[in-house]
DNA sequence: TCTGGGGTCCTAGGACCC
DNA sequence: TCTGGGGTCCTAGGACCC
């Protein structure tokens, strides 16, 4: 049986938050991000995007834009309290929710909308229930898939409810633009573009004609996206939160910098913020990696392993400084980032370590054995004498 | 004074082993 | 004496998302 899934997605959520923060800021242009040389836009109030406003965008041109528009720096611990008061609403409606990031979620309603004679009343209540709850307003895409629903949300924001089923499809997906495409980005999209695809429906036929430039073009996601849009991706829902893969920290540096000893203690901070935050998540890593942006904004990546699962930052931060010695010293770098990677529990590392030391133990018994069977040998009759003599030698002192 | 920071997944090439 | 082929693991870089 088909599911119903739900894609529920926060609108402007920072700069909501801000809001309820202070609510005197409501109605205003708001801006939420930093200011300074390397500030960009998180997110903005609608008022602010009526001057053209985005996020990505650096504050400074933001600014030029919209003048009166009011910079507030985040305040990300106020915005996880509000992120954990919408989940645990949308839990009251139905428990099967993925949590896909702090401001959005699937959820499947096939069991809460079943018997439900009006399921789009059902869902007005549910973005005005939230709303008078927490203050967050949300749009919601629903779906037989997770992909066509959240291609739903995004289409009408603040407060939109889009529904697609199978059959919908080609009227409401096909027109639009190929940016839209949710795992379509900027480098893919003018590609497409080259190839004459210029919409969703344009990439659905060179789909149908089995195109293998556009096979060639996406690689295995051709596959993955094809499903998608034919109405075949998961309608799975994850209920738990998987394990981290990997915990990195990187910085902007200030200005430009050259050369190891300008960067090395900013680099000791990051590491130590690395190991501040995989302790958090109870994990350590085989290996870490360097990252280092240049001037020309091109990354630059090295990694190492350890001998031992790690987090300690003393460990990340002489490998860090060994791969920035030997690569980097004459870069001029932008930013810098450690991560640690190959995760692991720190319970099962200290499993681990204690094999390893079981290992090392028994490799210690096999030197005693060694010692043992060179004792025996030295219990041989010559070798006594050997010692006798030397014994004779010490008297004779 | 241009362009953050946190992640995940994919790809291509090389090393290594059988 | 002119060069196999498959599998796996690792590294570096890049695309994409929020």
């Amino acid at each position: 049986m088909a599911k119903i899934i739900a894609h529920i997605d926060l609108n402007a959520f920072f700069a909501t938050c801000e809001v309820l923060r202070d609510p005197s800021l409501k109605g205003k242009p708001l801006i939420v991000g930093h200011v300074g040389r390397s500030g960009i836009v998180s997110t903005c109030s609608y008022e602010a995007r009526a001057f053209g406003v985005h996020s990505g965008q650096p504050t400074f041109q933001a600014l030029r834009l919209c003048p009166d528009a009011i910079v507030v720096e985040p305040h990300f611990r106020d915005y996880e309290v509000y992120s954990r008061s919408f989940f645990s609403y949308v839990r009251e409606v139905t428990p099967l929710i993925e949590v896909a990031s702090i401001d959005e979620c699937y959820a499947d309603m096939t069991k809460a909308l079943s018997g439900v004679k009006d399921p789009v009343a059902f869902l007005r209540k549910m973005q005005w229930d939230l709303r008078e709850r927490t203050g967050l307003n949300c749009s919601i895409g629903v779906a037989p898939t997770k992909w066509l629903a959240k291609m739903g949300s995004d289409m009408k924001k603040p407060m939109g409810l889009v529904l697609i089923r199978r059959r919908d499809i080609k009227n409401v997906l096909y027109p639009l633009p190929i940016e839209s495409f949710w795992g379509i980005g900027k480098k893919t999209a003018p590609r497409l573009r080259e190839q004459g695809i210029l919409t969703i429906g344009d990439l659905a036929g060179a789909m149908e004609r089995n195109d293998p430039i556009l096979q060639a073009e996406l690689g295995k996601f051709y596959q993955t996206a094809k499903e998608w849009i034919e109405g075949k991706g998961s309608d799975t829902v994850h209920l738990e939160a998987e394990d981290p893969k990997s915990v990195g920290v990187s910085e902007t540096l200030m200005h430009d910098m050259q050369g190891y000893e300008e960067i090395k203690r900013t680099l000791f901070n990051i590491c130590k913020e690395v190991e501040r935050r995989a302790e958090k998540e109870g994990k350590v890593g085989r290996g870490c990696t360097l990252h280092v942006k240049d001037t020309t904004f091109k990354t630059h990546t090295k990694a190492a392993s350890f001998d031992m699962p790690t987090r300690d930052a003393s460990v990340l931060f002489e490998k860090a400084s060994a791969l920035y010695q030997t690569h980097y010293e004459d870069l001029e770098v932008r930013l810098i980032g450690v991560t640690l990677e190959k995760l692991g529990d720190m319970a099962k590392a200290e499993v681990q370590m204690s094999l390893w030391n079981y290992e090392q133990y028994e490799e210690m018994d096999k030197t005693k054995l060694l010692i043992a069977e060179l004792n025996r040998k030295l219990d041989h009759p010559a070798i006594m004498r050997l010692s006798e003599a030397k014994k004779g030698d010490k008297n004779d002192d």
